[in-house]
DNA sequence: GCCAACGTTGGC
DNA sequence: GCCAACGTTGGC
């Protein structure tokens, strides 16, 4: 099992939005590296959301509803998508900043790799930031 | 709104 | 294959 994060930002499509829906088609992804991200995605793997933009940070927890699949907003072959659905809001959202403080996050691809929007992240770390947002 | 980081494109 | 120019992302 791999542990995940995505970034959205939400004035495109906010936690609220993807609660709302009760899962999404996590499509339109046009970078290499985020999409290798997407290809190694399985089912039931877990995944932070996170938003990017003015209030960035991590609202909540997703699961991965469906592996990869041709990406269906494009025809170019090279591009997939996966389903997400949601899981539960963190009590109370854990912000970029506290994350770049926490030594137990300092090698974190968030801070490392500021743009890349669907990234790994190990079980360590996904414990830690859960352990944050739980109040 | 600015700017740094960095991926992509295209000329050579 | 190199590298400059350009575009986009995202933090501040």
């Amino acid at each position: 099992m791999n542990y995940w994060l995505v970034k959205s930002e939400p004035s495109a499509y906010s936690w609220d939005d993807f609660v709302k829906d009760g899962g999404t088609r996590w499509d339109g992804v046009r970078n290499y590296q985020a999409r290798n991200n997407l290809i190694a995605m399985k089912k039931g793997d877990p995944v932070l959301y996170y938003h990017s933009g003015a209030l960035p940070e991590v609202v909540g927890t997703a699961k991965v509803a469906k592996g990869s699949y041709q990406d269906p907003t494009t025809d170019d072959e090279r591009w997939v998508a996966v389903d997400l659905a949601p899981v539960k809001p963190l009590k109370r959202p854990v912000a970029l900043g506290e994350i770049k403080k926490e030594k137990r996050l300092k090698d974190i691809s968030l801070t490392k790799q500021g743009r890349l929007s669907v990234m790994p992240v190990t079980k360590e770390e996904y414990d830690v930031i859960l352990g944050m947002g739980s109040g």
